[in-house]
DNA sequence: GTGCGCATGTAAGAGGTTACATGATTAA
DNA sequence: TTAATCATGTAACCTCTTACATGCGCAC
């Protein structure tokens, strides 16, 4: 697929997982291209820029595997939001209210926006990951439910 | 506290926040320190390096209340593990079980830190991030379980 | 006697984001 | 007519990690 389809399919399903920004993906697939890594096709179009829709190659695919069979790195998380709940005991509680409400509209759009994602997954193990994805939005959202309780009670 | 505790800390409670090293802390240290942000007690030790306990002032305590205000940034995460079972159809069942297996024993040990923290939290606020830190560790355990299941029926 | 915990710190480099540039089409 | 979608890309910048340097005490 093309650079420009990664960013939505990574935006849209895999923000779990990780991020993506045409700064590192644009780079990224010219370095891959001249590695042999991967192959491009460019399609023209009418009124439209140029579409480079790229597949990865024999080459591309043996190193896939050896990546994937190294054990993989630690996750790594950063998460204002939490950060800010955890140091704001000097907060005044509707300020509270409104950072946990906001998290909750977030969260909610987030879990609809995979709820349509995991039935376009095609391979079991994309699915199992769109699970994964929803398992924790699921769960915090019972988490905020308990929390916007206490604070409201207070 | 001092920089090492504060990484102590972090690493050990908060990793499902945000992470600290050594690199960052101490350079940010010293440019608060010299803002005015927070101020330092230096204590002489026996047969040890100094310690250095810092401390927020009230001009670190406005400007952090500034910053507990603004809307938080997005979470940004990264999980390795994820996008190499995303991308492992073609990895071996075993190889898949071996995935899963290490990182169902990671998720074990975590949990087992995160119960012991939560018990020595002080305020409700820090409760509640560890009460985040420890539903969603649950869920990816019961993920686990799932998924460890279908792999090993097919 | 080797490695871990305590405790500080720096420098180089890897990695990533943001903001910009270009430009046509289409829906509100 | 304004904004969003499509589609590419670069450059400057910021941030963070990794690896190193130092050095004592203590446990195995």
């Amino acid at each position: 697929m093309s650079g420009y389809d990664m960013k939505k399919r990574v935006s849209a399903s895999l923000s779990t997982v990780t991020s993506a920004s045409y700064g590192t993906l644009y780079p990224t697939l010219h370095k891959l291209l001249s590695e042999g890594q991967v192959k491009v096709q460019e399609i023209q179009q009418e009124g439209r820029p140029i579409k480079k829709v790229y597949q990865i190659t024999e080459k591309g695919r043996l190193s896939l595997k050896d990546w994937l069979l190294k054990p993989p790195a630690n996750d790594q998380v950063r998460r204002e939001f939490l950060l800010k709940l955890y140091l704001g005991k000097d907060l005044k509680q509707e300020d509270v209210l409104k950072l946990l409400a906001n998290r909750r509209d977030e969260t909610r759009a987030k879990l609809k926006l995979l709820k349509a994602e995991r039935k376009r997954c095609k391979d079991k193990q994309q699915t199992w990951v769109m699970e994964y994805a929803l398992a924790l939005c699921k769960a915090e959202m019972d988490w905020l439910n308990q929390v916007e309780a206490q604070v409201a009670v207070v």
